[in-house]
Formats: C-alpha cells, structure tokens, sequence
DNA sequence: AAGGTAGATTGATTTTTATCAAGGATGAAT
DNA sequence: ATTCATCCTTGATAAAAATCAATCTACCTT
C-alpha cells in the first residue's frame, strides 16, 4: 500500500487510521489495495439531503470523504441528534447486523462520500481493517456516551468541542480556530441540552479567556485549562489527543 | 450447526442471535461449529473480581456463559460504570483495535465465561458473524447512549429496566418478575443521576402501580404503560421487545 | 438470635438546568 | 443595500435533580 496519503498528512483517512481506509482510500488511488480499486465509486450529496434515511434497506456502506454529516433517530416525538460525522469516518455499519439503517444521515453541508455496495463489501469483510475500524467506533461511542450522561452542562461542551477538533484533525497541542459545521440547536440537541444553556456555557468560557465563541466559528485559547474541567483523565490508549 | 439450543430456547446465546455464537456456543457442544471446537474454554470469576483490567494488553475476548459484569472507565476522579454485561454478551471486543482493554469489567456475582484468545479469534475473525456481533453491539450502546443523555431521570429509570428484562431475556409482553444484579448506587452511576433520584423514581413508579420494587427484586406490572412514557416510539428495527 | 454495616429510603434545601420572553445578530434572497 | 427569517444571546422565573441529613432495612458475621 502506498505511503503517499501519509506522507502528505493530508488524508482525513490515514489520520484516523482506522485502517479500512487502507484497503479503499478514497482520497488517493495511489494508497489504494488494487484488489478494491474497483469498488470505489463517489457521490456528493447536497446541504441538507440525506446519504440514507431510517428504516431504509441496508444498501451498503459510506466513507466519508469531505463535508459533515449528522445522524439522526427519528423514532421520537422529536427526532433526536446520535452523533456527527466527519471526514474519514464510516457511515452505515450499524446497519449491517439487521439490514436497516436504524438512523437517518444528514449533510450539514456539501459533502462527498465513498460508496462501497453490499457485494464490494462481502469481499472486503474477511479483511481485519473491517472489524478495526468497528471496534474503534465502538469504543468511541461508548466512551462519549459516558462523558455525556454522567457530565454537566459545561463539561458535555468542552468535550464536544475536544470532539469536534480531533475528529476535524487538529492537534490539542497547539491553538485552534475552527468553524462548526452544526448550529447551536443541533449541538444542544446532541448533548441533551437546550439552545440556551450551552450559549450560556459557551459565553462563559469566553469570559473566562478559554475560547473566543463567534457564532459557528470557535477558538481554543486553552485547552489544558479546558482539559481539567473534564471529569476524566484522558490514557492515550482510550483518548489519544491528537 | 445444530438445533438444540434453539428448541430448548434455554440457550441465552442464540437467543440474544448475535450470529457468533452459532461458532462457539458455550453452552452446548451440540450446537458448536465443530472447527471451533477446540477454542472452548471456560472460567469462572468470584463476585467482585475482574475479568480484565483498564489499561491491560488485549488477550482475547469472552463470552458471557453465565452472571453479570459492570465496566468501569476508571481514568476519572470517580469511576463511572460504562455498561453492564448479560449472559450471551462479548466482552473485551473494544480492546481489538488498540491493544488494551479500555475498561475494567468487573463480575457482580459469580459468573462464567468462555475464552478465546487472540490466536483463536484471529482463525475465527473472517467470519461474519464476528462483524455481525460487534455491529449489534454498536447499534444498542449507540440507541442506550442516546436515551441515557435525552431522557430525564424517570424515563433513563424505565429505560434501564426494559434494558435489564431484554437483556436477560424476559419477554415484554408476560409480566415479568427478575433480581436486579446490581445495586442502586450502581444503577445511579450508569445512568447519570444520583442514588436517592433512582430510588425516588422507583418509588413513585410503584405507588403508580406500574411496578413493585423490593430491594433488587423488581416486578413489571404494565409494561405498555411504561413504554408510553419513554421519548421514542420504538421500531421493531430499531428496539426489539422480544 | 444479636449486632453491625452497607444499602436503601425519605424529607428539607440548594444548585443546576429548562422554560418563557424579549432583543440582537447573521445570512440569504431580492 | 434592504428585508425577512432564522439563529443566537440574554434575563427572569420555574422545574428538575443534586445535596445534605436523618432514618430505616436487609443481609452478613459472630
């Protein structure tokens, strides 16, 4: 397999070295395995249009190339925020075990993702890169799951915003300016707060010159400040920080 | 793969038919794929004493034979449970992709498990049914995440119990009477309140007539009733009750 | 059976977060 | 540039859950 998406460290995917990429890099033909060149096939989807809805039948699986995505349940009253994707991730494994996207997937922008249809991934699914890449979402879904029931109001945010970053690819270690591609309302929901709460939230922290808050567009000034009001003591092998 | 677990309908593994018992069910050697045969091993673990450790190299995962385990994330100031463990659950497949176990899976009585080291889950990895159990499991730690951090305190309560009655295999639509394996200060932890709000919830619950409640024992008098006052309708796709 | 201990319940009070209400900023379309 | 609609912020009040404090209970040991 090619180094060159490394070399560069301009590849979402190689960062996030969930090591699926490795077979089907999107990014880059020349970091492909050549057995799935030719399962790779691209599509971008609008702001706003849904890559699947819930319920739909499982039709295979995304990688996401650019762009941002939220995931939806829609089973509720009020449809409830799972989480937010971003580029490098994998979308619509949840489905596999049961045939049914159990949520709908959103573009928060235009986005382009790496099709890979049931057949194409019959093949791929003895690789081990498959079960890496689930066992790694696994375990990063139930580690945000803790930080989000068992942590107040200013803790979920600050480590949203940790969540955000890192998955974006930016380093902890040094000064970060970001746009957030989710609305205010969209992160409330996620955390299960409200609209208000985590303005309050936000504009504290600013006061207090951890970050500087304009609309959807954020800056870390502190992230070891920021980092210990966190409830926990990050191991690198359970929350690597960059 | 033979039957005779599935007629007895005693076999907590298929009943949970996350497809990688169909290999190695622990439960009946009549039921094993023969080629796995020899990865069968079992052990039993004394109340209170853990499986596995945070932070300890991968060794292999284990299926839950019989009993129950909390995990804990111990890298916090307090140690938060992550999740409980029910017979015929896997434990340990987080650990797969970064080499050491992220929690500490403790038994909260004695309990037995069947392990299968890393040489033997390597020989079983191409199969299927791995994916498909780590997939499942994806799927309900990301549905619990979502209740557990939207809900209030007496709807994460209700939730809680449905979890506990599927997990060890009750069927909603009987009344069901089980002995909760945890305590309420465990139950408090998982679900983000505090012990004196889980048993408050209880109690109102059963003044309600929804339930009984002594100690660990717990009865579910109407489960429709309780069901109406969780957030989501729930999708047979999405939720089984059964 | 008695005593001790951790677990569980109940009540009073404080803190946190949601709700309600009103402005202010922002961005897309004209 | 202006308008409209949505998003975001801010303040006042209400509701929910945490905290503090005091029993009560069940289970384990002796």
């Amino acid at each position: 397999m090619s180094q060159r998406c490394k070399q560069l460290g301009s590849c979402p995917f190689h960062r996030k070295s969930n090591g699926l990429v490795d077979l089907i890099c999107p990014f880059s033909a020349s970091c492909r395995n050549a057995e799935f060149e030719q399962y790779v096939e691209t599509r971008t989807i609008a702001n706003g249009e849904p890559l699947f809805r819930a319920g739909d039948k499982f039709k295979g699986i995304y990688i996401l190339q650019a762009g941002t995505f939220k995931q939806i349940l829609e089973s509720c009253a009020e449809s409830q925020i799972v989480d937010f994707r971003y580029p490098g991730d994998v979308l619509g494994i949840s489905a596999f075990c049961r045939g049914r996207y159990p949520y709908t997937a959103q573009a928060l922008e235009q986005s382009h993702v790496c099709y890979i249809n049931t057949p194409s991934l019959e093949v791929m699914l003895p690789h081990r890169e498959i079960i890496a890449a689930i066992s790694q979402r696994l375990r990063h879904v139930q580690l945000a799951s803790v930080m989000l029931r068992q942590q107040n109001a200013e803790q979920r945010v600050i480590h949203f915003i940790f969540d955000v970053a890192l998955s974006l690819g930016f380093n902890l270690k040094h000064k970060i300016r970001l746009r957030l591609p989710m609305s205010r309302k969209d992160i409330a929901n996620y955390l299960g707060l409200v609209v208000e709460t985590v303005s309050r939230v936000l504009q504290r922290l600013q006061t207090e010159g951890l970050i500087t808050a304009h609309g959807r567009t954020l800056e870390l000034l502190d992230s070891q400040q920021l980092m210990r009001r966190l409830l926990f003591k990050p191991e690198p092998w359970l929350f690597p920080l960059e």
